[in-house]
DNA sequence: CTAGGGTTAG
């Protein structure tokens, strides 16, 4: 087998060897190799009579295995109180892994509660029960209880974090647990701090403790999300030099990372060199890879080269998926979800749905978000009821609505004219003790300016701070052009100097809103000194003002010299000489 | 039965 996937992939590389561009040329041909690849994975596979990828569930979760699957936050209740009834009480296992299912709906808070009664029923946790608490404390940026459930080695509040980390660490060196350091990796990580992690990777080594696969893994995935490829692809070789072997794991986050960056002859020079080491693309990767394509409008060409591009059809679509499924385990619900927002971003809502409505013959549970995929498909297209009906009927499938389902219907009733069943909406969310956060204002404000009532929209902006939140640069936006629209650009100016002081600066989206609201209020000294500013800054004038701009100086009502100025911006380098 | 990779919002 290791031969034939060697021999199909060295064709692959062979095949198309002069047709790589670097980040930003076109695409359609840079990344064809990785198609040819795929293809040729997949045609191999289609051949296959059994399963290639063994699978491992089958090996592990005995105790599992009596337990029902539990796919929704509500099943897992039903299922935690009918162990709960159990006579005699069983032990802890059982618990642990309805937590464990729990982890994985990543209901974090949930986890706690259940944690919690468990308690409160005289279970005695084990150490599995408080790792999987542990992670869930960190899931939910809850440092202080990891650190209290981790024996009270610190008292809450410590504030430089590396050396809180650091301690840490040497706590858990003197007991060799690695597996707990790799966890505090991990938070640093979600804080955004690599060089952090990088730091104490360098502790680790200094203090003899061996950083093992999962270590490198996590710290590679987090410089890949940043794309920091060049940095995760050093740490790979040097994990390699120290003797860690990567896995599937270390080469889909590495995949990702380059296939961020377009860099597509080394995803697939990546994938050729997991191969030839024994080591498979599983779902993940593949799923990493049909998002990629799918965002590069590669769908077609996945399927069958020489077609038209921007024809994209259900049966082709299907074609591709049929042939993950010849491979039995290739296609989840995460696969689906991909594949459905691929179709939604198209505008193209019936095969959305159709594909929405197979996963159920499949064995498949549609979730929260791939709910939430296709009611913003709907939204999109300016089908509001048939989004309030996946609303509903997410919520009888049992599949809870979140934060990012309020946003997005929020944001389609606003957009669509529908101001006061948003509002509706959201007392519905509040009421729910969802945690409404600065995503859902914004989309508020902006409603209550689409629909001129500007003053509420002003109220709710400068109510934020009371509510805990601060508004962010979007925002910012946002309430300048309404302000722009009521006519009140002293005060969108104000704003703006606002954003000077707080963390966001203004952006060019900023300049271009409060330029064109200058102008469309006949204050066009004030605009040409805003114009100089951007430009000054590195920003540029976009279509709308730029067309405004051009407007003036047909009209003679600005210094000419301000064209060169824009056109300067716009052309930078790229004049013929 | 513990840690690490894939999907969604303004």
């Amino acid at each position: 087998m290791l031969k034939m996937i060697k021999s199909t992939t060295a064709a692959a590389v062979a095949s198309s060897s002069s047709c790589w561009s670097r980040r930003g040329m076109p695409r359609l041909h840079s990344n064809s190799t990785l198609v040819v690849f795929l293809n040729n994975y997949f045609a191999f596979f289609h051949s296959q009579p059994s399963k290639p990828i063994k699978s491992r569930s089958t090996q592990l979760k005995q105790l599992v295995r009596d337990l029902p699957n539990i796919t929704n936050l509500g099943d897992a209740f039903s299922v935690f109180d009918r162990t709960l009834q159990m006579h005699p009480l069983p032990s802890v296992a059982p618990f642990n892994q309805i937590l464990i299912q729990v982890v994985k709906l990543k209901h974090y808070s949930a986890v706690i509660s259940l944690y919690n009664q468990m308690g409160m029923s005289g279970i005695e946790p084990d150490g599995y029960t408080l790792n999987i608490l542990i992670n869930c404390h960190w899931h939910l940026n809850q440092m202080g209880f990891s650190l209290t459930v981790l024996g009270n080695f610190f008292k809450l509040g410590l504030k430089p974090i590396v050396s809180t980390f650091n301690a840490l660490i040497n706590s858990f060196l003197l007991e060799n647990r690695v597996a707990e350091a790799a966890g505090i990796f991990n938070k640093m990580i979600a804080g955004g701090n690599n060089s952090a992690a990088i730091q104490l990777l360098r502790k680790m080594e200094e203090r003899a403790c061996k950083p093992n696969l999962v270590v490198y893994n996590t710290i590679i995935d987090s410089l890949s999300k940043d794309t920091l490829v060049d940095d995760a692809l050093n740490l790979f070789s040097e994990m390699m030099c120290k003797g860690v072997a990567p896995d599937g794991i270390t080469y889909t986050s590495l995949i990702h990372g380059v296939c961020k960056l377009g860099e597509w002859k080394e995803a697939t020079r990546l994938l050729h060199e997991m191969v030839s080491k024994n080591i498979y693309p599983d779902v993940h990767t593949f799923n990493v890879l049909g998002m990629v394509l799918e965002a590069e409008g590669m769908v077609e060409i996945m399927i069958q080269r020489d077609i038209e591009p921007n024809t994209v059809t259900m049966d082709k679509a299907k074609k591709v998926f049929e042939l993950m499924l010849s491979n039995g385990s290739v296609v989840d619900a995460f696969s689906y979800s991909i594949l459905i927002n691929g179709f939604c971003k198209q505008k193209m809502m019936d095969e959305a749905m159709m594909l929405l409505g197979e996963m159920s013959g499949k064995g498949l549970v549609p979730n929260t978000v791939t709910y939430n995929t296709v009611v913003d498909g709907c939204c999109k297209m300016g089908k509001i009821r048939d989004a309030q009906q996946l609303f509903s009927k997410m919520q009888a499938c049992g599949q809870l609505p979140n934060v990012q389902t309020y946003a997005i219907l929020l944001d389609g009733l606003c957009k669509n004219r529908q101001l006061s069943t948003a509002i509706q909406l959201f007392r519905e969310m509040e009421g729910k003790k969802l945690d409404v956060n600065i995503v859902i204002y914004t989309i508020l404000i902006e409603g209550l300016c689409i629909a001129r009532k500007i003053e509420s929209a002003r109220v709710l902006f400068r109510g934020l701070s009371s509510k805990g939140l601060q508004p962010n640069a979007r925002t910012y936006n946002i309430m300048i052009k309404g302000l722009c629209i009521g006519g009140l650009t002293c005060e969108a100016e104000k704003l703006l100097t606002e954003m000077e002081e707080k963390v966001c600066s203004p952006d060019g989206y900023s300049y271009n809103i409060i330029i064109q609201g200058f102008i469309n209020n006949n204050e066009t000294d004030r605009a040409m000194e805003l114009i100089q500013q951007m430009v000054e800054r590195g920003f540029s004038a976009d279509a709308s003002t730029t067309e405004l701009i051009v407007d003036l100086l047909c009209k003679d009502e600005v210094d000419p010299a301000l064209f060169s100025l824009i056109q300067k911006e716009n052309y930078e380098g790229n004049l013929p000489l």
